[in-house]
RNA sequence: GGCGGCAUAGCCAAGUGGUAAGGCAGGGGCCUGCAAAGCCCUCAUUCCCCGGUUCGAAUCCGGGUGCCGCCUCCA
């Protein structure tokens, strides 16, 4: 069993073999920060984080670099606009950026480099570039001249004439070829900028990447993961710099990952449907997102919608559950996890299925990272180990101990994929403040009531507690009885 | 126009040429004071259409149709 890649660069399956035994390069396009995270950098950023788990997960020792672009056009416009220095907008959005990822649950990489950190480099590079003959200095600014390098378009499929002949671009007449990117810009007066062999300016965006991937990983690495949208130009612009310079093969796998759809709209500013995380987060645990990316192929693109939310959350919901079954049979019989399992009450299907979850679970995840298959089988493992599920163990020790044996499975491959980060009660009880006061209702009223229902139903006053029961589920508050007490959570909603 | 991708139940979605995972929603039942949660049964003779290869195809090939992405900053 060995993993099994979709390459961008040959677009179809290969075989992973890292360049050194045991250890994997990875480097990832981070985000341009001058703007809070969306649901896309969200998605891309937490699809990495799904290869990034599972490879450890695979032993392997992976050394993970993603970076922040923080010089750039966008950035220096809002800066203007807000009449600050271009470091102010980008250390503020670097800032967002970790809390937004960190509420993800999103693991940290190795390394994280600026762009602005790494000008020397660029200039380096750019340098070498001049020297080899594959890049040409006019008036100030830099261009790689694409002609120079013949597998350009090798990534992304294109053939030079049909670019050119589709150029839409407006052609500069100083470049060689239209389709020739800048390596360096020359600075217009009161722009940020270095000095330079070529005068004051700043670096264009693909030699960063470049750079700092060489930096942190070597000339070659292994792999080299974004967004689809960054396959060209960016990265195909990334391959013909770096390979020019070290005449080195550059990132053997190029992981791409699909885009998120909002109501089968495409996301963008135009149409006003761009979600930041933070604004979904306030509504959403976290992990419901997990939940929602994890359930589809990361190449395919997913369709955003209440809907698909809701379902995602009522698949989650199921998890939650499971867990705290689990975790209150953990609690209640820690013994039994040690019993020897060969026990006529449990089913050989059943037994079987858990004992090949993990080998299922690994396949699943080595053919390119398929989530969505690997989650159909734990959610099959949970159905399972449901009917072996006892509210008091010492009435069945033989069942609890396959629960509870299953159910350590079970959990530690969802945490193999980020979940189970939470504990079940603030779980559901997530965004719990927000919800109460949009309904002007305190906490200590719900607490007080389902006090006062469990009362009635010891007397056996059963009007009294439906009463309080309807009341509470007007406010969207559905009610668990069980024997260990009453337990209450929020109903499904968008 | 060029390049690429996708079409699987009411919805989401996986699927290695060998007889359609899983989830959500729905229906019936068990459990429950009633619920909720959970469990059981049920829910695609069929995988956009038409041909072909094959003993056998959702999976391979050819031709349609329909969506989508990239080619311009974009995760």
């Amino acid at each position: 069993m060995s993993l099994i890649v979709f390459n961008t660069l040959g677009n179809r399956k290969e075989p992973f073999e890292p360049l050194e035994e045991g250890k994997v390069r990875m480097y990832v396009c981070g985000v341009t920060v001058y703007d809070l995270c969306h649901l896309g950098h969200a998605r891309a950023n937490m699809v990495f984080d799904f290869i990034y788990r599972y490879l450890l997960h695979s032993g392997f020792d992976v050394t993970y670099v993603r970076n922040f672009t923080d010089i750039d056009d966008k950035i220096i416009k809002r800066a203007n606009e807000e009449g600050v220095d271009f470091r102010v907008i980008s250390e503020r959005y670097i800032q967002a950026f970790y809390e937004d990822m960190g509420r993800l649950g999103l693991l940290s990489p190795t390394f994280e480099p600026k762009a602005t950190e790494h000008i020397d480099g660029i200039i380096e590079l750019v340098s070498r570039l001049i020297e080899r003959g594959h890049a040409y200095v006019v008036d100030g600014d830099v261009y790689f001249a694409i002609d120079t390098f013949p597998d350009y378009g090798k990534l992304s499929g294109k053939n030079l004439e049909e670019l050119e002949a589709g150029a839409r671009v407006d052609v500069d007449e100083r470049k060689r070829n239209p389709l020739d990117f800048a390596l360096w810009k020359k600075s217009k007066p009161g722009e940020p900028s270095w000095e330079s062999p070529w005068g004051p300016g700043r670096p264009g965006w693909h030699i960063e990447c470049s750079v700092m991937s060489m930096k942190h990983l070597g000339d070659s690495f292994d792999i080299h993961g974004g967004g689809k949208d960054l396959v060209f130009p960016h990265h195909e612009n990334e391959i013909a710099q770096s390979e020019c310079a070290t005449g080195k093969i550059f990132a053997r796998y190029w992981i791409h990952n699909g885009f998120v759809n909002i109501d089968k709209e495409k996301m963008s500013k135009s149409l006003g449907n761009i979600f930041t995380i933070r604004e979904i987060l306030e509504k959403i645990h976290p992990e419901v997102l997990r939940f929602f990316f994890a359930g589809t192929h990361y190449r395919s693109p997913i369709d955003y919608s209440d809907r698909s939310i809701r379902e995602a959350k009522a698949g989650l919901d199921r998890i939650y559950t499971f867990y705290d079954r689990f975790l209150r049979a953990e609690e209640k019989a820690p013994e039994l996890k040690e019993e020897e399992t060969a026990s006529g009450s449990v089913e050989e299907e059943d037994e079987t299925a858990l004992l090949t979850l993990e080998e299922r679970f690994r396949a699943a995840m080595d053919d390119d990272f398929n989530t969505a298959a690997a989650m159909g089988f734990l959610f099959d493992a949970i159905r399972r180990l449901n009917r072996y599920y006892r509210e008091d163990p010492a009435q069945d020790p033989e069942s609890s101990a396959f629960f509870l044996k299953g159910g350590e499975k079970v959990t530690s491959l969802l945490r193999v994929l980020g979940f189970l980060s939470d504990d079940p009660v603030s779980y559901f009880r997530y965004g719990i403040e927000g919800k109460l006061k949009e309904k002007g209702i305190s906490l200590d009223r719900v607490l007080d009531m389902v006090r006062e229902r469990e009362e009635a139903r010891k007397v056996k006053d059963f009007t009294r507690a439906d009463a309080i029961r309807d009341t509470l589920k007007s406010w969207g508050i559905i009610l668990e009885d069980t024997p260990s007490g009453t337990f209450w959570k929020f109903e499904e909603e968008g």
